[in-house]
DNA sequence: TTCTTTATTTAGAATGATTATAATTTAATA
DNA sequence: TATTAAATTATAATCATTCTAAATAAAGAA
């Protein structure tokens, strides 16, 4: 596990060293990304958040930065139809090795920690040429505990 | 092979066994979209073709229509990362059952038409307790023809 | 067929997310 | 420290989509 700090400086030096500038604003945001590493937010989520410690920071920044930090591949962007972009950083080695639950009944997004894909992907690589560097794999449905009402472990945020 | 014709037939009857009206725009617009069935057309594709057809239709409508049609399952609002979404006709029997190739080099968007993913539901199912309604797999990457230059089967209609 | 009710359409305004612009500020480096 | 290019700010613009109010049309009743 590194620590928060050890990440930062690892960010940077990937910024320096495609010829990107270190800025506090940056740096703010990377630090909100860091400290909530699965939660999913939306662009306005991160903008709150880093204005709570940074409160002259814009809102187009904020969307640079995440652009910027999507074509470094540390952040990865994502979204599940519902018109809003959702960010994630991308922890070390597991790229884009992860799936997503998405419960029709509280909107709540799961992920499932692991890649199951790396034989299909070698099936589309082999039946139709198609050399595969990313994918997505979502499933929609419902979790057993929010259709038998019980919905307090998925569904505190549901409106 | 079902005719046109019969087809539409079948659409007006689901939406007048539900309580909507049938109606000239959107017979319309299904009628477009039963002529390009796996286009994957954006919103404002599919207005502009039913225009050509029936110029005094409105923008509003063919998105309620569309939104009505896939309320219906008649068809499937999918979106693929830019910021619009697109839709299609589910074939009968085959409600969710393919999956996507997106080239990174022109943008094409080549359907996998087969369903490679009944036993990771069921995996789902086992390990989560999530019962899987749909899913959407697109896989991210690039045809080699695209990636030799020889991209006029997947890129003609690159930018 | 005509009437009545209610859904639907239209045109245009409104919204919400995201991106572009122009002026100002700041980071990197000489 | 001075220079230069990149980044930020504030705001306007854009794009996709949804809402609104008034007008119209479909389905069923009389």
């Amino acid at each position: 596990m590194i620590s928060v700090e050890e990440q930062l400086k690892s960010m940077k030096q990937q910024m320096i060293a495609k010829g990107y500038k270190s800025t506090v604003q940056r740096e703010a945001t990377m630090r909100v990304l860091l400290e909530h590493e699965r939660d999913h937010m939306s662009a306005e989520d991160v903008y709150m958040r880093v204005k709570e410690r940074f409160p002259e920071i814009g809102l187009a920044t904020v969307y640079r930065t995440l652009e910027l930090l999507t074509d470094l591949h540390i952040v990865e962007k994502m979204n599940f139809g519902d018109g809003v972009a959702r960010f994630d950083l991308r922890s070390e080695g597991h790229m884009h090795m992860h799936h997503h639950m998405i419960c029709s009944i509280c909107g709540e997004v799961e992920e499932i920690q692991d890649d199951w894909l790396t034989e299909l992907e070698q099936r589309v690589q082999r039946e139709y040429g198609f050399d595969v560097s990313d994918h997505r794999l979502d499933f929609i449905g419902t979790f057993s505990s929010c259709k038998h009402g019980d919905c307090r472990r998925h569904c505190e945020t549901a409106s």
